[in-house]
DNA sequence: ACTTCCCGTTGCAGAGTACAACTCGGTCCG
DNA sequence: CGGACCGAGTTGTACTCTGCAACGGGAAGT
């Protein structure tokens, strides 16, 4: 196995590792807000309102789990959606004040926590850090994996 | 937001991505093992073998669930319980033939896919992301977060 | 108009999890 | 020894997430 093989081996799994870290601990930490559904908000306040397709599209989620995710948030009024008057049949979401206010608060807690992790991470190192992860998932396509 | 602070939230947002195509594409690539399936299987095979405690506490899951899925592979002839002769509260896991067989084919699948997407990544940035990717999940703890 | 396509919802079923209660072997006093 | 306590694993229960398939309704092309 080569060096670069030993490394992408490497990420593979250390990226299983945080997956289900994240995962157990976002129960934890907030449990009104669902690591699914906290990002969701978070890709909503991201993009500025998107349509149901495009989280599940973004998330190789399937429809139906988007569309009851959506759902959820709507009734904990944290969401709303609006009829896309072009195209009736695109509801395109946005958050509401109230799901600023919380998607905030979470974002606050976690960062806090992530900071506290990575404090012995240089900046530099933060930023290459990011920037692979951003290139890795804007590879070309993911039909095949990941 | 500072610029590590902006990195920070990149990082977080891209991991779970990550995270959630893996889940979905493994159901595809490779139907006849989970994705805890295998990474349980991958973990025994580099660790040579260890307690289903182990595996808990590495993945941040109860040990109920630990626990059936250690059944199911054992049901599966994918791996081995043995009582621990010195102490016989313990099992310690251990890949059967069978599972090393399986988890190797699994692994290239997966390995080809990934590399697929690394492949415009110089072996440098790799290793490097590996490493960032190692530090961070053996950072003090998690009790915190992720 | 008719067909086809796309967005979203709903019924259904299965996997993954957690929590709590329990069993069993070990360890540690008294 | 004997009883109290601890740690590993199992099992019962309930809930969430998720995907697939079937369906309703609007939109677009012929």
């Amino acid at each position: 196995m080569s060096r670069a093989e030993a490394a992408v081996e490497t990420i593979q799994r250390e990226m299983t590792v945080f997956a289900r870290r994240a995962r157990a601990s976002a129960g934890r930490m907030h449990p009104e807000l669902s690591l699914v559904s906290y990002t969701l908000l978070g890709h909503l306040e991201e993009s500025g309102g998107c349509r149901a397709t495009d989280l599940a599209a973004h998330y190789a989620l399937d429809k139906s789990t988007v569309s009851r995710q959506v759902a959820a948030l709507e009734r904990a009024g944290l969401i709303e959606r609006r009829l896309d008057p072009e195209d009736h049949r695109v509801q395109v979401l946005q958050l509401t004040e109230a799901g600023q206010e919380i998607l905030g608060q979470v974002t606050l807690r976690r960062r806090a926590a992530v900071r506290e992790r990575l404090v012995d991470f240089p900046e530099e190192d933060l930023v290459r850090f990011a920037a692979y992860l951003e290139r890795y998932n804007a590879a070309p396509d993911g039909a095949t994996d990941r």
